[in-house]
RNA sequence: GGCGACGUAGCCAAGUGGUAAGGCAGGGGUCUGCAAAACCCCUAUGCCCCGGUUCGAAUCCGGGCGUCGCCUCCA
């Protein structure tokens, strides 16, 4: 039984898809105006693992993530860099994929640009405003957020309270102050689509509405993106759905935690940011990736190089265990001891933390477990069995968590001069010529190999992550 | 000001009623030519503080203190 938790009734409840066998979800991607940074990678490995653990657990998932291609945010830096807003979209978006794919996310199965749905967009503005949820003035639309008692459950609060607050700008069209836009009338010289109403764009919130219906039917099971956008973005979504359709369009809301800086929030406003392209020359994207999801994914998790070096001094007690056992055959018997139990009983023990709310701190703990347990099982003896094991059991926990490197193409010596070195190091050491075989050592070590002197020989494997700084 | 979340060892972090996972760092051993790796042992009688409920609370309730978030663009 999966459990999730879920932002609106705030407790969990038992995961249900209204189709059996299906889930759909809809997350909210990125506004592709600026490089992409460090908050916006954490939803998508979230997603990416809910959807394996998903899919492991036997549903057919159907994922879309959108990208808001038209908004002020683009329109003022394509103008501020003398671009067109498309070109500028376009080259973001092509970054925002391709970094996501160096960080093992797989791609959404669909991926819609709001530009390319103003169609249904319009068509939905046009329904609300004939249900009388909406209006036009001076060629804007509102949605007229008094029409649903239920607006603001979702971000937990009242109308009134947030009317309290001095910022909420009074447009000249608006019935009331929280009235929130559908339809934005266009400025001189920028991007605009024909409308009932005139040219014009859509508002923020609207093209999740129209797109979340359009790819996934009227009614969806998960809706995702991070915590920073329960208000006003999921807020006025959910106001909009439920005027539509008169009936809740998502079972299950699943906000991820933000991202801190010195327990700061990154923000936009406070250009605290870190892009994941400067990431990614300073972290294998192994290790970013499953940095993103050591803490429980609704916790907040503040980013700091120290506490990613600590990770990735664990992740190589993982990645140490691999290389000895990557080409290890399967187990053909189970021998006794604590540590075999939990070998084998690894497998059934890490889905079902990731079942409980996708606790993939726990799972990633369950796996520290198992890597222990094998190597005591190494350690007295049953090397065979404690290997096979230990190879399938990574195998399963890295096609979710993905924590294992990226096989590199090309070590950093040529195969054959391995072999040589290590060979002549071999025999440096029978001749217990230390000085040779140091000088040796520091040559493997030198190239990125990690040396390790057993009593069944010396073995060698390309080293990783943090021990090459 | 309104609303909300959180506060677990030196650090990071799981844990929502049954007696404190995991990782990093540190100390002591085993192994080793040395080193590394690995293994073994140790490192919170206590989970911000004070009350309460309960046979029993880190976990529930009340009150403090502290940190952060939302109320404005944000994943």
């Amino acid at each position: 039984m999966i459990q999730v938790y879920d932002s609106l009734t705030r407790q969990m409840a038992p995961f249900k898809p209204h189709i059996p066998g299906h889930v759909s979800i809809y997350t909210c991607g990125v506004t592709p105006y600026d490089h992409s940074h460090i908050g916006h990678a954490r939803p998508a490995v979230v997603w990416d693992v809910i959807r394996r653990h998903l899919r492991r657990r036997g549903y057919v998932v159907t994922f879309v993530q959108n990208f808001t291609d038209i908004d002020d945010k683009i329109i003022r830096r394509a103008e501020e860099l003398g671009r067109p807003v498309d070109d500028l979209a376009t080259e973001y978006m092509a970054e925002y994929h391709q970094i996501l794919d160096h960080l093992g996310v797989m791609p959404p199965d669909y991926a819609p640009r709001v530009t390319e749905n103003i169609g249904p967009i319009v068509e939905y503005i046009e329904a609300l405003i004939q249900k009388g949820k909406a209006y036009a003035a001076r060629g804007d639309v509102y949605f007229r957020v008094k029409s649903d008692p239920e607006y603001g459950r979702l971000s937990g609060r009242k109308l009134e309270d947030m009317l309290e607050g001095v910022r909420v700008e009074v447009e000249p069209g608006k019935e009331y102050p929280g009235d929130f836009a559908l339809w934005k009338s266009a400025g001189a010289g920028e991007p605009a689509w024909p409308s009932p109403w005139g040219p014009g764009r859509p508002g923020w919130h609207i093209e999740c509405s129209a797109m979340s219906m359009r790819y996934l039917g009227a009614h969806f099971d998960m809706h995702g993106g991070g915590m920073d956008l329960i208000f006003p973005h999921h807020e006025n979504e959910r106001a909009q759905s439920r005027a539509y359709l008169e009936d809740e369009a998502v079972t299950l809301w699943v906000h991820s935690g933000l991202i801190t800086r010195g327990d700061v929030k990154m923000s936009k406003s406070l250009k605290n940011g870190v892009t994941l392209g400067e990431l990614l020359d300073q972290f294998p994207p192994h290790v970013l990736r499953t940095y993103l999801l050591s803490v429980h994914y609704r916790s907040p998790l503040d980013f700091d190089e120290r506490y990613i070096q600590d990770w990735s001094r664990a992740l190589s007690r993982i990645d140490r265990l691999w290389q000895d056992v990557r080409e290890a055959p399967p187990a053909r018997d189970v021998a006794d001891g604590d540590w075999a139990e939990t070998l084998v009983g690894f497998e059934e023990q890490f889905l079902a933390a990731l079942d409980d709310d996708f606790n993939t701190a726990r799972a990633f703990a369950i796996v520290f477990d198992m890597v222990n347990a094998a190597h005591r099982g190494i350690d007295q003896g049953n090397g065979e069995m404690a290997r096979g094991l230990a190879r399938r059991n990574l195998a399963v926990a890295d096609d979710i968590l993905g924590f294992l490197p990226e096989q590199p193409g090309t070590g950093a010596m040529d195969e054959a001069l391995l072999q040589s070195v290590v060979s002549a190091r071999d025999g440096a050491r029978r001749e217990r010529n230390w000085a040779f075989s140091d000088a040796l050592r520091t040559i493997l070590t030198d190239a990125g190999y990690e040396v390790l002197d057993g009593a069944d020989g010396t073995r060698v494997h390309r080293r990783s992550l943090h021990d090459t700084n």
